[in-house]
RNA sequence: CGGGGAGUAGCUCAGCUUGGCUAGAGCACCUGCUUUGGGAGCAGGGGGUCGCAGGUUCGAAUCCUGUCUCCCCGACCA
């Protein structure tokens, strides 16, 4: 590829909405370019990047017997309504009415279509295992696009799904699936870690995501020292706190006036306590009959709406309205409490963290009042058959689990796999005949990789003051040829020459034929990223030798004309040999 | 959806408070000359319904109203 004529798109500035490396150097490096929030064009540079990752993926996929297939982008609502997750997708799903009348869903992720193109195409267990994947658009209509590519309306997914006849079956396909996930990762040459996660609205018994360390990420990996646990904050564990010892004779409750004290830290300016002493009262509702559920959780925690829903059998409880709570507390939003409220509600939980305290402090159930001396157990129940005492709360800095202090750092998360079971394969009739002749339920299990988010990942853990440096396997071009006096036509043709042979000999290489000052070239070649780079110039030419410099090292070495495809050719087998996994 | 900020050339922005000459700069682009190893210099040039729609005014980028778009923060702490 020559650059005279190319759309490189390099730029000097950057738009003001661009945030993070990653984004900033994809515009810069003429890699994308906004059209609207959350979506991207990606200029002749950028789909180079992305043609290469889904390259891996997809070599990566066949070897783990997975099967190409292409599904729709626009599907039959009706589809999405069986199971049930036009609701659990909220808002995110994108739909539109067509000219019949008919409602269509943009595809966010295909388990409904990829179960009834399984349900039609097994008939017998001796198909079994199948594993069906599409690399496709996906559109998601989130309610903030933000860190460019990174969390975007429509973005690129490899989606595969497994068909199992058991149990047995179906964990031999997640871990097939979990195994290749490691390579294509270690393929792109992005580091990453493996967290338990919460299967979340996919629903499902069991569920890892790969995540790319990096302070710019969305999600919270909490770990241990020693790494024998690694999980996402949504699903991680904590142990429950120890017991206080209990205040022998505590006093009676006793009203504080604490006005307009709706923050927990200014009502314990009032009473001169901190949040941990206090007992944060949180109302829900869940359910088609909109049941009412109370969350106790000391001050200083947080809740976690993901634990929440595990522990409704699935089920995402929302938070009520102020309207409801209002009824339920005769009190102002910010003053509900556990007193006298707990036999109001269908359903308890009360965190570890609150069973295990003495006495505090909480909301009295009357505007402009909180109430001191709570005693748990004395003053509100904390058993019943409603209650409920389990670990419904984050993680956070000081929590140990199994006696072992957790630590927590950032990440990308840039796959995800999931055991599904019989989710989707019950509700949409997806069947198989067994060996005894008798209809069984087909066990699924889906498996995503966000290829836009491996590119942006990349930039992440990759770049430096001059810009990109891609690791080779997934660069736009793995050698650059360049000449620092374009005019010069001894130049010119040692350049050519170069260029031609490395492209007789299958390297992917690009030409910078452009008739610009060296400087211009040198940052542009720094810029989009391009490991390796040859540069002709007229001095070096004249004592028979051309510079070649690896973009990630800071000096660049003299060899002789006659070498430099030989030695470019050893350079990129030695960059290749890093990223070869087994 | 709530709070904050911004929409003026392809990009980054000035001008707006206090309305008034032909709406500006840098980068990018075009032409010419000079230059040619780390984003060159000089000269000339093209490019704008000042987001959109109303309104006030002799006169609006500037003031008022509405509206759209974009960005940031938040949207579970009762």
């Amino acid at each position: 590829m020559r650059f005279d004529k190319y759309v490189l798109g390099t730029v000097k500035e950057v738009p003001n909405d661009a945030e993070i490396p990653s984004h900033q150097l994809m515009i810069r490096a003429g890699m994308i370019r906004k059209v609207a929030s959350g979506t991207y064009s990606y200029l002749p540079l950028g789909i180079r990047v992305i043609h290469k990752i889904i390259n891996i993926v997809r070599e990566e996929m066949d070897v783990a017997g997975a099967q190409e297939v292409l599904l729709p982008i626009v599907q039959p609502m009706e589809l999405w309504q069986t199971t049930g997750r036009d609701q659990d997708y909220g808002q995110t799903l994108g739909h539109f009415t067509d000219r019949h009348g008919r409602e269509n869903v943009l595809s966010p992720t295909a388990e409904e279509v990829m179960t009834v193109v399984g349900a039609n195409e097994i008939s017998s267990y001796k198909q079994l295992p199948v594993n069906l994947y599409q690399i496709n658009t996906k559109y998601r209509d989130e309610f903030r696009p933000r860190f460019g590519v990174l969390r975007s309306r429509e973005f690129i997914m490899k989606d595969a799904y497994s068909f199992d006849a058991n149990e047995v079956m179906l964990e031999k396909s997640y871990r097939t699936m979990y195994d290749a996930y490691c390579r294509v990762f270690e393929r792109c040459g992005v580091e990453y870690v493996i967290v338990e996660a919460e299967a979340g609205e996919m629903g499902g018994s069991g569920s890892h995501q790969f995540t790319v360390p990096c302070e710019t990420g969305e999600d919270i990996i909490v770990y241990t020292a020693d790494h024998s646990y690694a999980a996402n904050i949504e699903k991680a564990a904590v142990d429950p706190l120890p017991k206080a010892e209990p205040i022998t004779d505590p006093a009676a409750i006793i009203d504080m006036h604490t006005p307009d004290a709706g923050p927990i830290e200014q009502a314990c300016a009032y009473m001169k306590t901190t949040p941990s002493e206090m007992i944060k009262c949180m109302i829900y509702v869940y359910g088609p009959e909109n049941k009412t559920l109370v969350c106790l959780l000391r001050g200083d925690h947080e809740l976690n709406p993901e634990k929440l829903t595990q522990l409704l059998g699935g089920v995402a409880p929302e938070l009520a309205e102020e309207e409801l709570v209002v009824k339920l507390t005769n009190a102002a939003i910010g003053y509900a409490g556990p007193v006298g409220l707990l036999d109001k509600v269908d359903r308890v939980f009360i965190d570890h963290g609150v069973a295990a305290m003495a006495i505090g402090y909480a909301g009295a159930n009357k505007t402009d009042y909180h109430i001191g001396n709570v005693v748990p157990g004395r003053d509100f129940p904390v058993s019943g058959d409603n209650i409920l005492v389990a670990d419904i709360r984050n993680a956070q800095e000081g929590d140990t689990l199994d006696g072992k202090e957790l630590l927590f750092k950032r990440g990308i998360e840039v796959g995800q796999v999931f055991k599904l079971g019989d989710k989707y394969s019950k509700k949409l009739n997806a069947e198989f005949l067994d060996e005894n002749g008798k209809r069984q339920t087909l066990l699924m299990g889906c498996y995503g990789i966000g290829i836009n988010r491996i590119m942006a990942s990349a930039i992440e853990l990759n770049y430096d003051d001059n810009g990109i440096v891609w690791p080779i396997s997934i660069a736009p071009f793995e050698v650059l040829v360049t000449t620092a006096n374009p005019n010069d036509e001894q130049v010119s043709a040692a350049a050519e020459k170069i260029y031609n042979e490395l492209l007789e000999n299958d390297i992917d290489v690009a030409y910078d034929d452009r008739n610009q000052r060296a400087g211009v070239k040198f940052k542009d070649a720094d810029l989009v990223g391009i490991p390796i780079r040859v540069t002709v110039g007229k001095k070096t030419l004249e004592n028979g030798q051309v510079e070649i410099k690896v973009r990630r090292e800071s000096e660049s070495i003299s060899v002789a004309v006659d070498d430099a495809v030989n030695t470019v050719f050893d350079k990129v087998t030695e960059l290749w040999q890093e990223l070869i996994v087994e």
